[in-house]
DNA sequence: TTGTAAGCGTTATCAT
DNA sequence: ATGATAACGCTTACAA
C-alpha cells in the first residue's frame, strides 16, 4: 500500500480512501492511484483490514455431511448468497468421532468467522449450539430449537407432511406405518405432526398408526424396512410414510430384497425430495424443500444481521411442495 | 491478551510465550497463565495473528458443483485433513454466469487464503488457472494440465477405463460406443485413451468405435443417448462406455423412456461409481475413485507444500477399481 | 481535499 | 527466565 502511495504520488491514506470510498478525493488524484493499484497488483491485506475492522468478512457454515444432496444444496445457496456480498464461507464438518463441538464456539471467538450457519441434520444437542450462540450470530437452517429464539430458515414442513400423507389416504390405504426422525429434531416432530393431523382429517386414530424410530440415513430405513417385511401380510402396512428420501430408499431397497414390489405391494413415499429420487424405480414421491433458496435465504439473513439491518429475532418461512410421482399406488387387493 | 497477562501478573510476552510455547517460562508462571486463559475465555484474535504471521491458516477449495456426490466427497476429505491441522477450508464455487475467475486469484492474493485445491471439473480453462498458480500455490484434484507442472492428485483414469471397457468386451460385445467428456479435460482423454488400448487389446479398431462427445452432465448423457436410439437395431451399439456416472444416468434414462432394456438391448457402464449408482435399476456398473481419499490426500500434499515439507512438484497417484454390477450382460440375439 | 499519526492484537527481537 | 518494544498493513480521527 505504501508502494501504491509512493507511485501515485499520494499519501497512504488517500488510497485507503479511494479503495473503500471513505474520504473525498480529487478525480484525477484518483485515478492516479488506481493506475498504481493496476500496475502494482495491489490487493489489500485483508488480515490487516480484518484486524482493523474487528471482523472478517467470512461465515462458518456447518453441515453434518456434504453427500446428503440436500445440504450439498443448501450448502450451494449459501456460498452464492455470500459470494454475492464479498464474504467468504468456510466448511465446517463436525467430526463424529470427535470431541464437544466447541470447538466452533472457539472458531466463533477467535474471529476468524463472523458468524455460523447451522444445519444440525441428523443430530447435535443444543447443548453445545448454546455455546455456539453465546458466541456470536447462528443461524438454523431447517431446524428450530424450542428453548432458544435463534433466527432460522425453515420450510412448512408439516404442511408438507400432511399433503403427502392426505394424498396417500386418498388412495385409499388405511393400513400405514411410518418411519420417522431423530425424535429430537424439530423437523422430524414437524413431518410426524404433520402426518398425523391427515390421519385425522382422514378418520384414522394418529397413535394407531406404528412409528418407527429412524435416524435420517439410508440404513435406518432398511432397518426398520425389515420389521415390516417380517410381519403377516394381512397386517402389513399397504403404505410406508418416511419422513425423508434416504430413509424411504434404504426402504425401498430393502422391499425390492424381499420380492415386494413398489407400489402395488407397498407404497412408499419420502421428504426433501433430492435430485436422485427421480431416478430411482419406480420414481420416489416426495416434498421438496427449496434448499438452494433456503441456503441462501439463510446467508442473507446472517449477513443482515452482521449488518446490523436485521434484528435476528426472526424465522424465515419458505415452502415445501409435494411431487407426486411413481411410488404410490391405490392398495391391491390381498393375493 | 493484555487482560490475561494482568490476571496471571505477567507480561504480555509471556502468555504470548505459553500460547504458542515459543519462549522459556517457568512452569508455574505458565499455569497461572494457562488458568487465566481458561478464567477469561481467552481465545487469540487470528486477524491479528495472520498479519504477523503473513499466513492464515487457511485453504481455498474450489468445486464446479457440490451436488456432484463426487466432489462432495472430494472435499470432505479435503475438510477432514485440513480440519486435523487446524486450518479452515474456504469453499469457492465459480459462478459459471460470471466473469473471470481472476477473482479467485485475487482472493489468494489478498491473503485470505493461503493455497487452493483445484477441482476443474467439468470446464475451466488453464488460462485463469495459470493466473491462479502465479499467486500461490495450488493442486489439482483429478485433473492435470499439460503445460504446467503443477502438483496434482489423480487416480489412474486410464487403468480403470481400460479394466472396465476390457470387462466390456469379455462379455462378447463387438458394437460398441463411447459417450466421452469434454475433450479439453485431462479425466476424459484418459478414460477415452484407456477404453482405446482396450479395443485394441481385443483386435478392435479404435477408429471404429464412435465417440459421442459429452460434457460429463447428465443431460449430455441423455441427449448422446437419443442418437444412439435414433439408429436402426442391428447397426445400434450392444454396449455403451459413458466417461462419468452422471452421462450414464442420463443415457440409461433416456434408453428406458424409449423402451430399450438395461442390459439387454444395450449394457451401459459408467465411471466414477457415485454412491447413486448403486440405487439405480438396473446398479450400474462403474469405476470407483477413492474420492474422499483423493481429496485428503490433496490438502496433504498443499499443506505439506506451505510449510515448506514438500517442493511441491509431484503427482500422486490413486487406484481407480472397476465395480462390477448388473448394467452389463453379453449382447443378445437380436429380436 | 490531503496528510500525519495513533491504534487494531499479535509475534519476536532484544535487553535485562 | 522475563519484559519492553518495534513491527505487521491497514483504517480513521484529527490537523493542516
Amino acid at each position: 500500500m505504501k508502494d501504491v502511495a509512493q507511485h501515485a504520488g499520494v499519501s497512504i491514506s488517500t488510497v485507503s480512501y479511494v479503495l473503500n470510498d471513505s474520504g473525498p478525493v480529487a478525480a484525477e488524484r484518483r485515478n492516479r492511484v488506481l493506475d498504481a493499484i493496476r500496475v502494482l497488483e495491489y490487493s489489500p491485506n485483508e488480515s490487516a483490514r480484518s484486524l482493523k475492522r474487528r471482523t472478517v468478512s467470512t461465515i462458518g457454515m456447518v453441515v453434518p455431511e456434504l453427500t446428503n444432496q440436500f445440504f450439498a444444496m443448501v450448502a450451494e445457496g449459501v456460498q452464492k448468497a455470500a459470494a454475492a456480498r464479498d464474504v467468504l464461507v468456510v466448511l465446517v464438518v463436525p467430526d463424529a468421532t470427535e470431541l464437544p463441538e466447541e470447538n466452533q464456539a472457539k472458531l466463533l471467538r477467535s474471529q476468524r468467522v463472523d458468524g455460523v450457519i447451522y444445519l444440525s441434520g441428523t443430530g447435535s444437542m443444543p447443548r453445545s449450539l448454546f455455546e455456539l450462540a453465546r458466541s456470536g450470530p447462528v443461524v438454523l437452517v431447517d431446524e428450530q430449537i424450542p428453548g432458544m429464539e435463534l433466527p432460522a430458515v425453515v420450510s412448512d414442513s408439516r404442511k408438507g407432511a400432511r399433503e403427502i400423507a392426505a394424498h396417500v389416504l386418498e388412495q385409499g390405504h388405511r393400513r400405514l406405518a411410518v418411519i420417522g426422525g431423530p425424535p429430537a429434531l424439530w423437523t422430524a416432530q414437524q413431518r410426524l405432526a404433520g402426518y398425523r393431523e391427515a390421519f385425522a382429517g382422514a378418520g384414522i386414530d394418529p397413535d394407531s398408526v406404528p412409528v418407527h424410530v429412524g435416524d435420517y440415513r439410508q440404513g435406518s430405513g432398511s432397518a426398520n424396512a425389515a420389521e415390516i417385511v417380517r410381519m403377516p401380510v394381512d397386517e402389513r402396512p399397504t403404505a410406508l410414510l418416511c419422513a425423508n428420501d434416504l430413509m424411504a430408499i434404504g426402504a425401498m431397497e430393502c422391499f425390492k430384497a424381499n420380492g415386494l414390489r413398489i407400489p402395488e405391494d407397498i407404497s412408499v413415499v419420502g421428504f426433501d425430495d433430492l435430485p436422485i429420487s427421480t431416478l430411482l424405480t419406480p420414481r420416489l414421491t416426495s416434498v421438496r424443500q427449496p434448499a438452494h433458496d433456503m441456503g441462501h435465504r439463510a446467508a442473507t439473513v446472517l449477513l443482515d444481521i452482521l449488518e446490523e439491518k436485521e434484528d435476528g429475532l426472526m424465522v424465515g418461512h419458505m415452502p415445501a411442495l409435494i411431487q407426486l410421482r411413481d411410488s404410490v399406488c391405490p392398495p391391491q387387493a390381498a393375493r
